[in-house]
DNA sequence: ATACAGTCTACAGCGACTGTAGGGGCAAGT
DNA sequence: ACTTGCCCCTACAGTCGCTGTAGACTGTAT
């Protein structure tokens, strides 16, 4: 099978351009062939690796994270249980801002539910976001954005 | 009631000092009075209108929602369906990140659950982040990070 | 031959801060 | 009066994971 160029790499690992180069500056793709007027080229393993690296981003998990899972899959004799245990600090991360932002969610229905139109002045939505007294939120940490 | 430095107003509103500045150079905060030596003094409106923006960031909003809202909280007498809408735009959001986080819960159990330990090379997590031909995330738009 | 899409490098910008460097200010204790 | 030690000041760089811009070169189709 003959090299692609980055466009084709983009369009098979539906990664942009712009990102493949970034992933390539910090380490994260290793650097390609180039040919002879300097262009980029890439083969099938680099698709899955993208793939991979994609996938992992849609999950959530950082940079670093996703750094310590190529390095592992480079090594397929190792024990799983780095894998396992990556994973499951995802998870718990992943539950954490669940259970946020299901505090949230109720307290923006309670907020909403209780503004029944009228002026700026008398606004209960307002008014929730002023008095945080006996507010769910601020018992947890400040949340990441949305 | 006399001014407080930057230090009081960050421990009465429960917003870094470093913050305080930062919204003041964003126009969040607007100018406040100096000291002679050139130290700023806020009185206790600042320590409201910043914990008003405190808990609104606390509920996810942006900062451009609240500068939004806090346009809206100084002209009482508008109509409130302004900040009934940036309210129902938060919270379809939170909806929309909660559907997101909870798929991905789902999908990082499902790998979980399959790996029995082992070696790399045969492990299920690997597999299943390689694997992205029949996973759910991918119908999704990117995951802004946790 | 020309047009146009793709590629290259290098660097700036995003949001919402946080951290650092290098200084000046202020109240209490000795 | 002096020192200790915390607080405050400005200005700028760094964080994360990219995205956008500028300006030049390359490859392909008509």
């Amino acid at each position: 099978m003959k090299p692609m160029t980055i466009g084709r790499l983009s369009s098979a690992a539906k990664v942009k351009v712009t990102t493949i180069r970034y992933y390539e500056s910090i380490g994260l793709m290793g650097t390609p062939d180039r040919s002879a007027s300097g262009q980029r080229l890439y083969g099938s393993v680099d698709v899955e690796r993208l793939s991979f690296v994609r996938h992992a981003r849609e999950l959530g998990f950082s940079m670093d994270a996703i750094k310590d899972l190529i390095g592992l899959q480079t090594e397929p004799d190792q024990d799983c249980s780095a894998v396992d245990t990556i994973a499951q600090k995802q998870l718990a991360e992943v539950q954490k801002r669940l259970a946020q932002l299901e505090a949230l969610e109720r307290e923006l229905k309670r907020m909403i539910e209780n503004c029944r139109g009228g002026k700026v002045g008398g606004c209960q939505v307002m008014a929730a976001i002023n008095d945080h007294s006996e507010c769910e939120t601020d018992k947890h940490e400040r949340l990441k954005p949305l």
